[in-house]
DNA sequence: ATTAGTGTACTATGTCAATAGTACACTAAT
DNA sequence: ATTAGTGTACTATTGACATAGTACACTAAT
């Protein structure tokens, strides 16, 4: 099943993204196992090659466990989903923060228009 | 003088938040020319083509105004840079609640890191 | 030992965005 | 008409990304 990516951003990076927020959402609990790089690929319409990457880029976040032979697991360290769920939230707080002050933007008024959104 | 680029995203989109950013924050007024391409180009080291690319995103959104043979003016329409600065935030506001939510943060923790940060 | 299922590695190819180099076109002043 | 300064258009190059095909390596079950 061919699945609808943006355009502004690697299909590779919208797939990890998809899967990291499936895990901090708690939709993919610690130590399922994660559909093997054909079957995924298969699903998402993209290269097996495409699956790998996320898979790696997953690992080398430690958010995944990959067991070669067996398949790739969300990771069943729970603090360790705890850490990532930290980073990610101060990182993109800090790039927020960078892109809307060279905008000229003040925090406050930020702030004002986020609690109005969504 | 060359400058220091970011990787992670292009350089004239680069160009662009920050004259958005000067004209924004007052340092850059209605009516004031901007450098020549050539001249922005030396100044900030990149080719006069990618320049011409700023120039034009700017005009697109009127925030510019280009008149051949005589250069790049900021708009002397004050409204629309008001109406732009709203659009923005707005705009801002919408991605970044899209990209939390899709990785599993609510906009209340979020905003209570954002007051922390910075 | 064989098989099916898994991840991994490598090379080649196509596409597109970003950038660069160069030549052209318009405007104003002389 | 010429010149200097401006924006514009065209083509080429580079690199990242995605794809494709193929081969390899490990694991578990039989």
């Amino acid at each position: 099943m061919t699945q609808d990516f943006s355009k502004d951003k690697p299909i590779y990076a919208q797939l990890v993204d998809r899967i990291c927020g499936d895990v901090l959402k708690g939709y993919l609990k610690p130590g399922e196992k994660l559909p093997s790089v054909r079957e995924y690929a298969i699903e998402s319409g993209v290269n097996v090659n495409t699956v790998q990457r996320v898979y790696k880029e997953l690992e080398a976040m430690e958010m995944t466990e990959t067991k070669r032979g067996q398949g790739t697991f969300i990771t069943t360290n729970e603090e360790r989903i705890g850490q990532l769920r930290e980073e990610m939230m101060t990182q993109l707080a800090t790039q927020f923060l960078t892109m809307i002050d060279s905008l000229g933007f003040t925090k406050e008024e930020m702030i004002e228009v986020l609690k109005k959104g969504g």
